[in-house]
DNA sequence: ATATTTGCCTAACAACCGTTAGCCCATGGC
DNA sequence: GCCATGGGCTAACGGTTGTTAGGCAAATAT
């Protein structure tokens, strides 16, 4: 069980950060979350942003295996976007305590992290935005902003998180489908 | 001008909130932005939550009024939609600071506010549902889950915050337009 | 001319912050 | 049986936090 008890603490680390926020999260509190004292913490991590670098960096990476997941298959962009959008609801569903740090508080990454992270970061939107491209060359989308398309479609889903409710009714496929839908056909008759 | 000071300390704690966030924001950096000490910056205001109340509840009023405004004159559900689109995007546009803090911060205040503050918040979410009812009953929208369609209209609005640049090359008003014809009839052709 | 208010100051408060040093003890491999 | 390692402890550090008390000078109102 080598590390199980660091795995416990980015755990417990990452609710906190998700329900307080990083900057209100002290080391304290997260110590009486494990049980222990503060100056313990040290002996698994070295500092209160190493935790928050590999939360983010974790989930950055989540997203963009996914990406590759969905390229490494052909499809055309319809389908292509559908199974983006599967993914990406999965991803946040799954743990949405680490997506929310990963959406809310990777600004209090220090550089170079930072840097490093919003890299990964516009790297993925350029994935998605490849996509919708890809859907316009096939003439299967409108003729649309790209770059506003792609945030648009961020929004959407990274939106989720903020209310998505585990034991709620809607389970992440349904809620990726009507997403889709959404997004593709939109509101009207 | 009574109360000029104190205009400029809000807006100055609203830009300083929205870019390092309430919590990371030091009642010292704030006051070294208004050229004053810490402890005078308490000749204006009684603490620092009450400068996130007074941002906040100011934001979600302006929300709430256009809110009558949509609803006072009469129109049918789609145009309905788009001038509270249009309205919701000018008030973010307007201010993006703010809205950041409105959108990001309130979970910063303190009790009994937090509270107060969330029944705005609903009651803005209920009024946008309400024309999204209206337009299944007109037969105009198709019928989806209300609170699905309207929580993902309200994140696509939200995120402009994110990107939204006042220098950038799309104003409002067509931020507003293109917005709202994505949500309405979505990508496909 | 006098009184009041406004807006700032210095000094200080108790509490809390992230982090380090140094020590101890239980566990498990050799 | 010995030693390395992992995982905790106490004590303490220098700094920062929001906030209060009390004073002072200039502007304003009477």
């Amino acid at each position: 069980m080598a590390h199980s008890r660091l795995n416990e603490l980015i755990e417990k680390a990452t609710k906190l950060f998700a329900e307080k926020g990083f900057a209100a999260s002290s080391m304290r509190d997260l110590a009486h979350e494990m049980g222990i004292e503060a100056a313990s913490l040290y002996s698994h991590i070295h500092s209160k942003e190493e935790m928050l670098e590999i939360i983010c960096f974790k989930k950055a990476d989540q997203f963009l295996a996914a990406l590759d997941e969905v390229n490494d298959i052909y499809f055309n962009a319809e389908e292509k976007l559908r199974m983006a959008i599967k993914l990406h609801v999965s991803i946040i569903c799954k743990n949405p305590n680490a997506s929310k740090v990963f959406i809310d508080e990777w600004r209090h990454l220090e550089e170079p992290h930072k840097l490093k992270f919003i890299e990964k970061r516009n790297l993925y939107e350029l994935g998605i935005l490849e996509i919708l491209k890809t859907g316009e060359q096939e003439n299967l989308f409108k003729e649309v902003d790209l770059k506003f398309a792609t945030l648009t479609i961020l929004s959407t889903v990274n939106w989720i998180n903020q209310w998505y409710n585990p034991q709620g009714k809607m389970k992440p496929e349904e809620i990726a489908n009507e997403l889709s839908n959404f997004i593709l056909t939109g509101l009207k008759k």
